[in-house]
Formats: C-alpha cells, sequence, structure tokens
DNA sequence: AATATAATGCAACTAAGTTGCGATAACAAA
DNA sequence: TTTGTTATCGCAACTTAGTTGCATTATATT
C-alpha cells in the first residue's frame, strides 16, 4: 500500500526543504511553487511527506500550517517532540534542539504537547 | 477612551465563562449564542474582553481560537503564560496553573511562549 | 507494451474569522 | 427625562487556509 512516488511535485518540495534547516508554511509554498504545481498537490505532497516521516508539521501563531524536516523519525512515530521558534520580527521559523520536559500533571494523561516560543531570531536579535 | 459598555452580549458571554473555569472556543460561543447574537458581535466581545484583561486567548489543537478566564490580567498586561490541555477524548480545554519554565535560548530573546499540551483529562484518564 | 493505481489539476466547496456600514442602544451631561 | 455622543450591533458580503470529488495523467510493476 502506498508506496510514495518520486513525482516532480514530491522532488521540488524535497528540494525547498534541503535549502536549509528552517520551516516552511504550506502557505509559502503555494505561493512559491504557483507557477509550478497546483495548491491542492502541494497540500497532499506535504500530507504523503508527513506520513512517512520525512517532514513534521505545527502550527504557527496564527494557526497557519508549518512544516520541517524530520529528525529521526519514521513513518510509524513521530519522535520529534521539540519546541518550534518564531521570529516575531522577520517571520522566520524553525525547530530547537532542546529538550523541553513536560511535567507530570496530577490524574491526567499526557500524550502529545506541542511548544511554541516566540521572540527574536538569531539574526535580528542584535 | 473605550470604555466598555455592559451590554446584553458582554453579560452572555462573561455569564458563560462562569459557568466554570474551562476555555471555551469562539466557535463553541457562536453555536451556543447563535439565537441571541451574530457571531460577528462574539467576536468582537469577545476581542473586547481580551484587550481588557478579562479573558486571555489562545489556539488549540486544531488551530481554533479559544478563550478562558485570565487570573491576574490587566488591560495592560496579560501576565497569564501558562501551559493549556485540550483532552484528546472529550475536547475540553482549559488552563494548567503549573510554572513550565522556559529555558534560556543562546542568542536569541524569548518573548512569548505557547505550550498546549495534549492527553486525557481527570474525567477521562480513568 | 500493457496494466494497475498513485498522483495531478481543476473547480467547487468548507469554515473560521474579518470588514464596511447603516441602525441601535449605553451612558453621561444637561 | 431628554438629548447627544459614540460604542456597539446586525447584516451581508468578503477573505483565506485548507478540503473534496472526479476525470485525466504519470509512475512503477509485470
Amino acid at each position: 500500500m502506498g508506496v510514495i512516488r518520486k513525482t516532480k511535485s514530491v522532488e521540488a518540495l524535497l528540494n525547498e526543504f534541503n535549502q536549509g534547516q528552517e520551516a516552511i508554511s504550506a502557505k509559502q509554498l503555494i505561493e512559491q511553487l504557483d507557477s509550478k504545481f497546483n495548491k491542492t498537490t502541494i497540500y497532499r505532497v506535504l500530507d504523503r511527506l508527513e506520513e512517512d516521516g520525512v517532514l513534521h508539521s505545527f502550527l504557527g501563531k496564527d494557526g497557519l500550517k508549518w512544516y520541517a524536516k524530520c529528525n529521526g523519525c519514521s513513518a510509524s512515530k513521530h519522535k520529534d517532540v521539540h519546541p518550534h521558534f518564531q521570529c516575531l520580527k522577520c517571520g522566520k521559523v524553525d525547530c530547537l534542539s532542546i529538550n523541553m520536559p513536560i511535567p507530570h500533571i496530577p490524574n491526567r494523561k499526557v500524550e502529545v504537547s506541542q511548544i511554541l516560543i516566540q521572540g527574536l531570531c538569531e539574526q535580528c536579535f542584535v
């Protein structure tokens, strides 16, 4: 079932993410690749890449969906549980490779946690 | 400027939040009060209550906007920086009164942080 | 080359949230 | 109480990120 095919859109998107380590929003990818691919295609390829553990996704401060490369994820399990950082000046979003332990909460079961930190990135924090 | 008026919609919304400590999504409030108020009104009243430091808002796991009562906020400063919890079974969302220190990140300035923890709430975690 | 089916493009749709504007209602001052 | 100012409301139309259905095309397998 569902072997991912090496199509032009897949290549193009992977290429975008291989330009750097930054996260890229679906919106930005659609604008960027507008002349080459339909937005539906882009959404679907992103879905597939996420399912396959190539990318992971999260929501930025405005509720937009962002994607970034995975490190150590597989199709069966996304191990990437790290904070994301969104720069309030330049808008850049990336993954932070720091460990943020989620405290145990009495009488509840913690399954996932999303942490979005906002502030000034290295370039903007002079 | 801008003294908030005690209108019926303001009263109705405050009343909803005084039913308990849970967070309520804008969507839910609109559905709930649909017969009494226009959705535009509800969005605007929520905005005003947030500006006045009565409510604070955050995004849930699907990017929907949620509101909850503030504790110790003022119009000038929202002091409420705490994690929020969304139950994956019953959907309930609330504020956690635990302190989560944001680690210092080298060469960046941290200004805000949003933490959303998902799992099972007290009622659903049997 | 033939086949099966994954992937694409297009158009139409969904849903949360926003905007403009004329009408209405709070509230303070007379 | 009445009046005047202006905050607030309701409505309709809009915006925008993301989704869906379906006919067509491309990929990979035999």
